[in-house]
RNA sequence: GGCCUCGUGGCGGAGUGGUUACGCAGAGGAUUGCAAAUCCUUGCACCCCGGUUCGAUUCCGGGCGAGGCCUCCA
């Protein structure tokens, strides 16, 4: 079985062939780390933890590598660190921030089923590999140094790469033409980003000191080859290092979402490439749509902002997984509360279809339309189109615990209410037995009596042919 | 200005060169003290115009319409 990938690199889906079948690498732009994770972010999450599984099937899971960065060092982090905890020091504030928000990130996407990644470096870890890396590409002449608007900065020369704009496939031309970037004269083209970035002294920085050439220094006018820079890197570097550090020069996957493509992967592209001297930085390039919330942007202004927390406190993680899966990654997605009902009727529907069944060995070979789906660029709707169609209940079992749903039992499932919202099940099952005699006895004012009052307390009960049971009211 | 995506029944949402998922809502039935839930059955669609083809909703071209990105952003 041959996986396929759509390539934004040449914008085709091609047969995916590892550099080494033993050790599959892949690298995936993680949060960064100043607020709690949207539901937008669960997305790449769920989106390349599926893949994440499809290679350790396919490959071994000893023989795949995936790196999900953490990004600790970021503007927007020392914003939220000054504007929450004013009254500590900034590096302690920062921390604070920071491991807060990260824990909180794993709770989230471990209840979304999502596998740990091998590797979660923090870019705070990986400063003295940064640094090393604007070196290399000072030495090479990829870069120099400049007297910036705050601070010196160090610059990515992006006319020195010859095909620098590959994969989002634009041309510099066209980005002075929509006249979105203010030309700064102190860059040598409109286009050049940061590398590394002077901080003031209420700012958090570390200590660098780059060799720049003799032209550059000219440059700048000073008088010594040698400058020292307190500062912090750019936004683009630590992916390049961190992903160097753990997968090598070169590897297989790179993943993220659209918006990344540029300038994010396009400058990680132009670090890693000119530094390295390899002509590809990742094989294959893949990019995430999108999520939109009932039709519109989601945004904090208008009201339709959702954190992971939030839809976790209302629904169970597996419908919000499944609801995510039953949209193609590369299309947007809209995030409504009608595709979240379907999700769950689904779900429910599944529970009871395969309740009492064990699930077969993905092997077998009634779930390989189910494998070439996924493997088809990560078809998920159309190998869960199929699981209602053709699947037996012990298939569809293995199937859905393939896609990461369908973990628990039918009755867990019925049963599951959001966290802080127990239910003491002694005392329900004690009501029901009361209500069961009550009706025996005819006396169905009592029996409904106890059934509304049950209701008001968000439990619904079914009577089955088996018996009455109850579960709780969503 | 550049790049890209989408247009399927009342609604949401898959998929396919010929027989068209699935969910919700609707209709009928089973069950039931009533209700809820569950199960069974069932009606309803492929934006417009050309082209390729024996045949297109599906491929190609054009049109119209909707949306996204190009700035921090998953």
């Amino acid at each position: 079985m041959t996986i396929r990938l759509f390539n934004t690199l040449t914008k085709t889906k091609e047969d995916f062939t590892p550099i080494r079948r033993d050790d599959v690498r892949m690298y995936v732009c993680g949060p960064t780390v100043y607020d709690f994770a949207h539901i937008g972010n669960a997305r790449p999450a769920i989106v390349f933890d599926v893949l994440y599984r499809l290679l350790r099937h396919t490959y071994g899971a000893d023989h795949v590598t995936y790196v999900r960065n953490i990004t600790d060092v970021d503007d927007k982090i020392n914003a939220r660190a000054l504007r929450d905890f004013p009254n500590l020091p900034l590096n302690d504030a920062i921390r604070a921030v920071t491991e807060k928000t990260e824990a909180q990130y794993h709770a989230d996407v471990a209840a979304l089923g999502c596998l740990p990644p091998t590797h979660e470096p923090r870019a705070t870890d990986h400063i003295g590999g940064m640094i090393a890396m604007i070196q290399t590409l000072l030495d090479k002449d990829h870069a120099y140094v400049a007297q910036g608007d705050e601070g010196r900065e160090a610059l990515f020369d992006i006319r020195k790469m010859e095909d620098y704009g590959q994969l989002s496939r634009r041309k510099l031309e066209d980005q002075l033409a929509g006249a979105r970037i203010e030309a700064k004269d102190y860059k040598r083209n409109p286009g050049d980003f940061v590398l590394w970035k002077e901080s003031n002294s209420d700012e958090p920085g570390w200590d660098a000191t780059f060799q720049i050439s003799d032209a550059n220094r000219e440059q700048l006018r000073g008088n010594s080859n040698a400058i020292s820079i307190r500062g912090r890197p750019g936004w683009h570097i630590e992916c390049s290092v961190m992903s160097a550090a753990y997968l090598g020069n070169t590897f297989d996957i790179h993943g993220g979402g659209l918006d990344l493509i540029f300038p994010h992967h396009e400058n990680e592209i132009a670090q890693s490439r000119c530094a390295h001297g390899t002509p590809v930085m990742a094989n294959v390039w893949m990019h995430n749509g999108f999520l939109q919330v009932e039709g519109e942007k989601m945004s904090k202004s208008t009201g339709n902002f959702f954190t992971i927390q939030d839809l976790l406190a209302k629904e169970h993680p597996e419908v919000l997984r499944l609801q995510m899966l039953l949209t193609h990654y590369r299309q947007p997605i809209d995030w409504t509360d009608a595709g979240r009902r379907q999700a769950r009727a689904i779900l429910n529907h599944w529970y009871q279809f395969t309740d009492g069944h064990y699930p077969l060995e993905m092997s077998s070979k009634e779930l390989s339309p189910v494998l070439d789906a996924i493997s088809d660029d990560l078809n998920t709707p159309e190998a869960i189109g199929l699981f209602t169609q053709t699947l037996s209940p012990m298939a569809l079992k293995a199937a859905a615990r393939f896609l990461g749903v369908l973990n628990s039992d039918l009755d867990a499932w019925r049963r599951w209410r959001p966290a802080g919202q127990a239910v003491d099940e002694v005392e329900i099952l004690s009501a029901i037995e009361a209500r069961l005699a009550a009706r025996k006895g005819k006396n169905f004012a009592e029996s409904d009596r106890i059934r509304d009052e049950l209701l008001a307390q968000g439990i619904v009960l079914k009577d089955g042919p088996t018996g009455t049971t109850w579960e709780i009211k969503r």
